[in-house]
Formats: C-alpha cells, sequence, structure tokens
DNA sequence: CCTTGTAATACAAACGTTTGTATTCTGCGC
DNA sequence: GCGCAGAATACAAACGTTTGTATTACAAGG
C-alpha cells in the first residue's frame, strides 16, 4: 500500500518576499508583529499574504523553533462523554496558553495507545495528557523523549492529576447504606488503575457499617454489553442475593439495570442500582442513577496547568 | 502568555550516523529497509536506533518530503456515538493506507471548525475529513491550499459520501403512519446540512399518505436540552396535538420524552417519539426508539477511501 | 563633511531528514 | 595487473522557516 501523493506548497514565505521586495526574514518578523519591521512594510506584507493565500508551513517552524505548540490528548474512548467533558477542560485551558490540542483514541488497546504515543513524540508536541493509560507506568518512565507527561485519574504516575476515587466510591456506598442496605453487591471493572480505590472504598464503607465482606457479591466487569448481562444471571443465582449493587460505572449500571429487567427483576424496587460516572445521559433513565460526580472539565483544565508548570520549572539555560 | 519551554531533540538520524561510522544518508535508508544497504549494516543501525532511543522528527520528514501522511478529521462532537462510529471507521480504513490520523473537535461551532482546518492545513495533512460542516461549501472552496477534502453528509459538497437522508426519514415516517397516526409532529434541527432533506422527506411522506401539512405541528430544535423541553411546552399548548413526533435527532427525541414525561404525558401511549440517529444507547431507554440505522462506519471507510483516490487521481508529473 | 545613533532591512546559518548523484570498494574474467 | 560490473556507501542540495548578526539608509549634532 503507497500513500496519498505529493502535494506543492502554494505560497511560501519567500514567494511573498519576491513579491513584496523584501528578504523572507522581514516576511517572517512582519507576520508576527515585530517592533523590528516598519508598519508599513509590515501592513504590506500581512495584506500581500492573505491575498496570495499564505498558509504557515508548521514543518518548518517545528524544525527550527524545535516545539510545535501542541499538546497530544490520548483518549481511551471518545464516545464516554466523561473523557469529552475532560477534552473540553483540556481545550479551554489550552487556548489560554496558545496551546493547540489533537486527539487520538485508543479504544481503551494498549497497543494503540502506543501508537498514539509515538505519533504525538514523532510530532514533537509540546506535552502529553494521558488519561487513564492503559500501558505500564514503566513503560511512560522509559519513553526516549523529553516530554512532560501529565497523567489522569492514574494515581501511580509521577505526574498526575485526579480526584480522590476513594472518596468518591466511599460517598456512593454511604447513599446506599442510608438506603438502609445490608447486603450490597460490587461490580469490579476490568484489571486497570481504578479498580483498586473503588474496591478498598467498598470494603472500608462495609466495615464501617459493620457489615461483613462477601465474596459472592464480588461480580466482574469485561467492559461489554453481554457482560453486564452475565453479571445479572450471576446475581439471580444466588441464594441471597443483594438489594443493592455498586457498578463499575454507569455504562455497566445501565446494561445491569436493563438485564435485570429483562429477567422480571423491578428495579429499583426488587434491587437498587448506583452507578459511579457523572454521565448526562444517565439521567434520563428511570430510576435517575445514583452517581457521584466528577469534575473531569476541571481535571482537564488542571491537567493543562500542570503541564505548563512542568515544562516551565525545568529550565535549562536561564537558571533566574 | 508564552509557550511551552525549548527541548533539544534526544537523538538523530546524525548521532546514529556518528556512532555507527556510516553516513546519515545510509542510516535513512537503513531505516527504512532500503536495498541499498547492506543487511548487516541496517541490523547494526536498527539495533543502535533502538538502542539509543530515537524518535524520528516528523517536521523534518513532512519538510522534505512535503507530505505528513496524515489525515485530519473534523468532528463536530465527540460525544455522538454517531461520530465515534464514524471515527472508527475512518481509523480502521486509514490503517490499510499506511496513514495516521488525527482528531479535533469543534462542538459544533462555526469558529473552532476553521480553526481546527487551518491547524491542519498547517500540519500539510494529506487530507481532510469534515462529518457535517458547519462552515459554508464556499469556504471550503476558497481554501488556500491543495488538500483533498472529503466531506460526510454534506451533499451541497464536490466531494462528498453520505446516505440517502431522505429515504432515511421517509422510513421513519413511513413506520409511523403504518402505527396509524393521522397527526404527526416535526422537530426541525438547527440551520445546516440535513435540515431540508428531512423536511422534504416529512412532507413527502404526509403527501404520499393523503395527508394535509400543517404549520402548528413543526417545531424548532435548538441543539440544548432547554430547547426540548420548551418543544414540549408548545405541543401541549396545542388544541389538537399530534399523535406521534418526528425528533430531529436522538438526542432531542430522548429529551422530548423526559420533558413530556415530566408533564404528565405517557411515552408511547399518548404520544408515540421517534429518533432518527441510531445511538446505541437509545436502546437503553424504556420504550426502545424507533431509529433507523445510519451506516456511520461504513461512511467512515468509504470516506477514507475516496480521499485516497482523489489524492490519485490528479497526478501532476506522470500523466499515465 | 564626518561622526554617531538608530531605524529598517538584508544576509546566512541552522533545524533533521531525504534523495539523486558521485564515489569507493569488492571480486571477477581476461 | 587491468578493466569492469555491481554493491555499498558518501556527498551535497533541498524542503520552509527562524534568528543572530551584518549592512544600509537616513537624520541630527558637532
Amino acid at each position: 500500500m503507497n500513500k496519498l501523493r505529493w502535494q506543492p506548497q502554494r505560497t511560501t514565505i519567500k514567494d511573498i518576499a519576491r513579491a513584496a521586495n523584501v528578504d523572507p526574514s522581514t516576511v517572517t518578523r512582519a507576520l508576527q508583529d515585530s517592533p523590528r519591521v516598519k508598519p508599513e512594510t509590515r501592513d504590506k506584507i500581512a495584506s500581500l499574504a492573505a491575498e496570495m493565500g499564505y498558509v504557515p508551513n508548521m514543518a518548518a517552524r517545528t524544525l527550527v523553533n524545535r516545539r510545535s505548540g501542541l499538546v497530544g490528548v490520548v483518549i481511551p474512548d471518545m464516545t464516554n462523554p466523561f473523557f469529552a467533558d475532560l477534552g473540553r477542560g483540556i481545550e479551554d485551558e489550552a487556548a489560554k496558553h496558545d496551546l493547540r490540542i489533537l486527539i487520538n483514541d485508543t479504544r481503551g488497546v494498549e497497543s494503540a495507545e502506543r501508537e498514539a504515543v509515538n505519533l504525538f513524540l514523532e510530532l514533537k508536541v509540546d506535552g502529553l495528557i494521558v488519561p487513564m493509560a492503559r500501558c505500564t507506568q514503566q513503560y511512560y518512565e522509559e519513553l526516549p523523549a523529553a516530554v512532560p507527561i501529565v497523567h489522569v485519574n492514574r494515581d501511580d504516575a509521577s505526574h498526575h492529576v485526579s480526584c480522590d476515587r476513594v472518596e468518591g466510591s466511599f460517598m456512593v456506598m454511604q447513599h446506599l447504606l442510608e438506603l438502609g442496605h445490608r447486603r450490597i453487591g460490587f461490580v469490579r471493572g476490568p484489571a486497570g488503575p481504578g479498580r483498586e480505590p473503588k474496591m478498598f472504598a467498598y470494603r472500608q464503607a462495609l466495615e464501617h457499617a459493620g457489615l461483613d465482606y462477601d465474596p459472592d457479591l464480588i461480580f466482574s466487569f469485561e467492559g461489554t454489553l453481554t457482560s453486564s448481562e452475565s453479571i445479572a444471571d450471576q446475581l439471580l443465582a444466588l441464594d441471597r442475593r443483594p438489594t443493592a449493587v455498586f457498578g463499575w460505572n454507569d455504562v455497566n449500571a445501565i446494561g445491569l439495570m436493563h438485564a435485570l429487567r429483562d429477567r422480571g427483576i423491578r428495579v429499583p424496587d426488587d434491587i437498587s442500582i448506583a452507578g459511579h460516572d457523572d454521565i448526562q445521559l444517565a439521567g434520563c433513565v428511570d430510576p435517575p442513577l445514583t452517581t457521584v460526580a466528577w469534575p473531569m472539565y476541571e481535571l482537564g483544565q488542571q491537567s493543562v496547568r500542570y503541564l505548563y508548570g512542568l515544562s516551565h520549572g525545568k529550565r535549562p539555560k536561564t537558571p533566574q
């Protein structure tokens, strides 16, 4: 398979220079509003550039500047409103710092995540934001590039922003306990970050309420719709069914709700279901899911600020 | 606001050349598996590159090749599973052509769309895929760059892939008519592509069934949740309410359903609601929405194939 | 008229990679 | 040993932009 064809660069800085009878360097400075060029010349060049349809060549610029002004965002799943919110927070904050963002979806696949990171490294991005990374922390530490990386919700990363998962989960459990539930199921997600903290919160909350931990009440969610259904089956096969279930996330919780209803269980009359994420659409479901809001937008903003701080903290030349 | 700091390039092709005691050009060819380098040398260089943590500099490569191997995708709304599906189709097909894709979310804002297009032009992408563009077609035609652009679901674009909106909408109406409805409301979306074809289908279907067109039954959806609520209010204020409503899209349809329920209307007992898009989560809502599947994944694939064809059709050098 | 200062612009090198052409090296047949 | 083919590698220019330094132009002060 060969690639898309050659395209010539329409207008370059040299073309403008020729048309304006000046040196290319003057054109550059004019387009940068440098005080070194006479206002009159600047205006002439500006209008000439517009007229000739000049589009800067980022490759050339990046090459000489050694920075692209880009921030790469590696998103596991575009579909998840969760990440969409995060993305918006990132965009808004990035705009304030004159940074442009680029997104790559990995579908939660580890190899795709590495591909995405590679692409961004080759693009010489100024920073990388990686929410809920699948790859090991070691992988990120051994990356052969001096690019600052900020992780989101990966508490084991050296640079990360996150909100207190333990506390959030604890609140969900507290809510269920307040409703009077004494047998509460717990759905564990796929291996990865976030699994342990939630589990920890679950057990803590039980202990706090003086309840015993029952391994029978722990189910595993694989991320698929059918997985939620098989959980429903396992759950119904129990002698002593739980009266409430703490879902892994809202996708799981919604799936579970429908699976239970299909099997003749009334929700929440027979079994209550709680989710964790704060998906807008969850409010559309009847009854509304008990969710804990995660400030994804704010996390997005924070991650950019962190990144910005990171790359300004280490100053190779001026110690200042 | 100044930008992120300077970063040196860790390892370049020259460093490898020095270490291997060869010329940089040999390194390039070695890394490209060119037959011009001795296998032995190639292996030495390859291992040296890995060992030294070499990351290609895409800026330099793009500069000399005049193509980046990238395809830019301008997405109006990441959150919409609709576009997510499209994105996956694009990715899968792009991979077959050795193209890497880059995504930019515009939130459906026209200025953001232009920003995104600009960014991609500066990046010298080999092609652009723009689903449901907000900007005028004129804007795209006057773009100062020789980049092939494929639109998705913009029937007025010179290069586009799309599925028959008229037919899809017609099927939805047919469905409602078959259920016995004789007063069917229609929700119009914001101005933009897709509005007229759906409207056309609506009127055609009415005419086909021998029913009159009633302007009172036309509502306007602005894209927000509150907009769906105000539609519900308008609808309930009518003397002769419709027995069914053809929503603009599923977001609108779901919003409308909840707004109606909040106001004591039973859905679908009192009023039926049909959507148009094929959102997976719509199946979670009770009762299931009547939707028409749009083959977004396939459209994604098609758009890449189209793009590929476009940039191979016009051959500046070899007429062949 | 000749400095001197400053504003405006020109020059030239560099960024890292690719590629067409030129060069060196090898072994072979005579 | 010479010439030659072919393999392997070296050389050099180019891509478009940026930036430090050098040059020119012009005015004012002596």
